[in-house]
RNA sequence: GGGCCUUUAGCUCAGCUGGUAGAGCGCCACGCUUACACCGUGGAUGUCAUCGGUUCGAUCCCGGUAGGGCCCACCA
């Protein structure tokens, strides 16, 4: 068989400097420093735009509490930047802190005890009464009021401890995030993106106010965006109410409804049947008279009136559910609103109410909450008569805000909206045709964000009335009489930006005219925490400081996230990016599983089943932990499994000791050549696996890239070092130094590539191997990603596929020594191998490998069909 | 009510454009072989959820059913 040989690189003969035993332990606080100093991962933005691979990395809540499922995804990023990165790629790899909103507000509430009262002024110095508080809601009533300032001083102070936490964690996991591009979607620089976004969509016709029904919290006090609902299932209680109706048109004169929610009767405009129900057909057009407030209302038809549910009538108030609305705006009926931003029944009575018995019915509500309210109203119905039996307990889907816990009621507020294709088909389908260019990963998802473009029911509501978050920058001028001139906002110049409206004055006038008539009001609401996430593209790219860099890293190559947040991030963010630059913000989007505990329910906090991150990182190893993570392939969810962080430990461990031993071996002076046929044929398979691990890590399938990189790995141990070592030593002189040295420079050179495949994977093994050996090359971080070539040119492919043929053979050998229960290094005096003739042709070859391997005396060849060992006689048994 | 994903060895999962199944863990047995006892070697285990269709042939394609998960919905 002819052996042309290999091409030569003399790095790899440097000498390796191995420790005597080979340890996992404290790699990732020795090489995290290393690569910190070294700024390994720091972004060079000198490369050229095609040269720039940059992430668009998902900025985690500062204030939630870490668990492995942050572990899980971002290490699925990583990887992918350590490929991209080894690939020639100057990687931009932000990380940014997502501090902005409510979860920030709560936690500040609860760990320092306090709450925010606007209407306080700002104490200088003030020290909260403790520090530490746990995540369990504290009451309202034990929390100190502080000012708006002092509120968003602790936030400040607070959200840069969680940080930490979450960057150690980072570091811990081996994350190859350039640490000098962080980012808060909280901090002056991020106000000023989104209120310049924000102020941008104003002159463009894409922001405006409305004065409307809005889902409301009445525990937060705040509207709630359609994103931002859940629904819940809630016990209710069908009621059954009369209402009176002239006996001429309705046998008994009382039609019967069933309602869930009697208290609204007071704000009840009308009761609606569908057009097709015979039972009902007659009194559309007429009037009925609500029991108790006496009031007229229509009986009207629409097609949402389900014929079959309750009694088929319904009462529609302002406003019980979302479909109140419908009817309310389709049907042009009057607004008898009667619960307030408090949850409470406001004192202001609707007109329609005249009956002496009515007026006084509502003063005795006006200041109840729902539930008593609705307690109170039963009540009265059952002493008049005008309520059939008891209610009836169901069950009944209730919409909720995903961070409160009282059912959301429906408030006719002025709020601020951003146009994002809800009420507008030619916007839809443009951002339809925008996730169709849009790579996801894996391709499935993007049903999941047609689905939820397709099935937005209005435009997004961007106004939150609270405290911390990004103020919407505008202010209102005041009339004469100190009305508010809500139709005319005024708006800062961009170059002022970040402003606070509640603070900060508009041009044209002086502090002294806030809140005087002929002045000015600021406007008190922030935006919408997704506002600002929605813009992480613009933020973690410096578009306002650094529009220079921002040209290079924007459109991102990757956004990576979560499954869950597909109708919130990534639609917002390429809404944004859509609206801002005519383009999505990004080309692939990698989307990640849920982490499941090992009972395969989804990890929350709610369920007391969250795994702490760095336990099975301080248990297993980093490594460990990224071999368990980048097991799984991207959009599935993954089991809570320390089996397969074991395996990982494992793994790292083997490849640091099979490293010390392939790099003992001596390379005879003046041999640079793979002339050996097995030698050869171990390269050309490894060549194999650079070539389809790359192409999988390309197509985003890193799990692929592992696996076989993975599996070749075990068969280089198990097998080709096997079959190799008595040559690679040759401590007794038996072979050529040709011979000797084909085996140890193969050896080396693969071990170079699986080191470097290994690389995006076991950051820390991998790295410290190469700093026993290639330290002279820098970090293996910077290596460059193999090459089919590196490994192939000069060898001769006519032996590609010899090394899996010796794998059969001492497969045999191995099978007849175990099943005579004998040791591995049992003589064996004969062994015969049987194979097709083509095939013993090549295992002639390798035959004193074979030999070796097998401590084989006698080796003989039959021909046969399949490649076996067979007749094998243990010298051990026959002396026996 | 609509949509998406999922159901393969005890467990966790692979199975590329169809030719009657694989890995790791676990389990059993053997082996103190000087890279590794944080080890090595060998072994056993599956009507590929279910029913039907297409096909010479289906775990893989199509349809129905059931279980699991998730998302959406106009839930009086």
């Amino acid at each position: 068989m002819n052996t042309a040989p290999t091409s030569f690189s003399s790095h790899i003969l440097a000498p390796a400097d191995a420790p005597e035993k080979v340890s996992v332990e404290g790699l990732e606080e020795k090489w995290g420093l290393v690569w910190e100093n070294d700024g390994v991962y720091r972004f060079r933005r000198e490369a050229n735009r095609e040269a720039i691979y940059s992430i668009d990395t998902p900025p985690p809540t500062a204030s939630g509490s870490l668990h492995v499922g942050h572990v899980f995804s971002y290490t699925h990023t990583d990887v992918v930047a350590r490929f991209k990165r080894m690939s020639g790629f100057e990687v931009y790899y932000p990380m940014g802190w997502d501090d902005n909103g409510l979860p920030t507000e709560r936690r500040v509430q609860n760990y320092y005890g306090v709450r925010c009262d606007p209407s306080l002024p700002y104490v200088e110095g003030f020290k909260p009464p403790f520090e530490g508080g746990d995540n369990k809601s504290s009451k309202a009533a034990d929390q100190i009021p502080i000012s708006r300032r002092n509120f968003i001083e602790l936030c400040d102070v607070l959200t840069v401890e969680d940080e930490k936490q979450f960057e150690n964690l980072w570091r811990k996991l081996g994350l190859s995030v350039d640490w000098t591009q962080t980012y808060q979607t909280i901090s002056p620089a991020a106000i000023a993106v989104s209120q310049k976004a924000f102020l941008n969509n104003l002159s463009r016709g894409e922001a405006y106010q409305s004065m409307a029904p809005t889902l409301w919290d009445v525990t937060f006090r705040t509207a709630v965006a359609q994103a931002e609902l859940e629904d819940r299932e809630q016990p209710g209680a069908y009621h059954k109410v009369g209402f009176d109706v002239d006996s001429e048109i309705w046998p008994d004169g009382k039609v019967y409804i069933e309602t869930t929610r009697p208290e609204l009767l007071p704000a009840c405009v009308a009761l609606v049947a569908n057009p097709e129900d015979d039972r009902y057909k007659h009194l559309f057009g007429k009037t009925v008279k609500t029991p108790l407030f006496d009031v007229e209302v229509p009986v009207v038809a629409h097609r949402l009136a389900q014929i079959d549910k309750g009694s088929g009538i319904a009462m529609i108030c302002t406003f019980g559910d979302v479909t109140d609305i419908i009817w309310w705006r389709e049907l042009d009926l009057p607004n008898r609103a009667i619960i307030g931003w408090d949850g409470r029944i406001i004192e202001e009575m609707p007109d329609a109410i005249v009956s002496a018995r009515g007026k006084e019915i509502y003063a005795e509500l006006v200041g109840k909450t729902i539930f008593s309210a609705k307690q109170r109203i039963v009540e009265l119905l059952q002493e008049s008569g005008d309520m059939i039996g008891e209610p009836k307990p169901i069950t009944h889907d209730v919409k909720f805000f995903e961070k409160g816990d009282k059912p959301l009621e429906i408030v006719s507020t002025r709020q601020w909206y951003i146009r994002n294709g809800g009420r507008d088909a030619d916007l839809r389908d443009r951002l339809i045709a925008l996730g169709k260019e849009l790579n996801f990963v894996p391709d499935f998802m993007r049903v999941r964000f047609e689905n939820w473009v397709n099935g937005l029911t209005g435009d997004w509501l961007i106004s939150r009335q609270r405290f911390f978050g990004v103020p919407i920058p505008v202010w209102y001028s005041l009339d004469a009489n100190g009305e508010a001139n809500y139709d005319a906002p005024l708006v800062p110049a961009i170059e002022s930006l970040p402003v606070d409206p509640s603070s900060d004055v508009p041009a044209g006038f002086t502090e002294s005219q806030r809140g005087i008539a002929g002045g000015f009001i600021g406007e008190m609401d922030i935006m919408d925490t997704w506002a600002t996430s929605s813009l992480t593209p613009q933020l973690a790219g410096g578009w306002i400081e650094d529009p220079e860099k921002f040209a290079k890293v924007f459109p991102y190559d990757l956004r990576p996230q979560g499954q869950d947040i597909i109708r919130t991030w990534l639609f917002s963010s390429l809404l944004r990016g859509e609206q801002e630059h005519g383009q999505l913000p990004w080309k692939n989007a990698a989307i990640s599983g849920w982490i499941l505990d090992p009972d395969r329910k989804k990890m929350s906090k709610s369920k007391g089943n969250v795994v702490v991150p760095a336990e099975p990182i301080d248990n297993h190893g980093a490594d460990a932990v990224r071999y368990w993570a980048a097991s799984a392939r991207l959009g599935t969810d993954a089991a809570f499994d320390e089996g397969q962080m074991k395996v990982g430990r494992r793994l790292a461990i083997k490849l640091l000791n099979a490293a010390k031993f392939a790099l003992s071996f001596e390379v005879p002076a003046g041999s640079t050549e793979v002339t050996e046929a097995v030698d050869q044929a171990m390269l050309l398979a490894l060549a194999d696996v650079v070539r389809e691990a790359t192409g999988a890590f390309e197509a985003y399938d890193h799990t692929k890239s592992l696996e076989l990189t993975e599996k070749f790995f075990w068969t280089f141990t198990d097998d080709y070092l096997e079959l190799v070592k008595e040559r690679a030593y040759n401590a007794e002189g038996t072979v050529s130094a040709a011979q000797q040295a084909s085996a140890a420079i193969a050896l080396r050179k693969a071990l170079h590539v699986m080191l470097r495949l290994f690389a995006p994977f076991l950051p820390f093994a991998t790295e410290e191997v190469w700093g026993w050996w290639q330290k002279n090359a820098g970090s293996i971080h910077r290596a460059s990603w193999p090459v089919v070539e590196e490994l192939t040119d000069g060898l001769d492919v006519g032996n590609a596929g010899l090394l899996e043929l010796a794998s059969i053979a001492v497969g045999g050998v191995r099978k007849a020594k175990s099943d005579a229960k004998a040791s591995m290094k049992a003589a064996v005096e004969s062994a015969t191998i049987q194979a097709p003739a083509a095939v013993l042709t090549s295992l002639r070859v390798i035959e004193s490998d074979l030999k070796s391997v097998g401590k084989i005396s006698a080796l003989t060849y039959a021909e046969g069909d399949e490649v076996a060992m067979t007749q094998i006689i243990l010298a051990e048994i026959i002396e026996g």
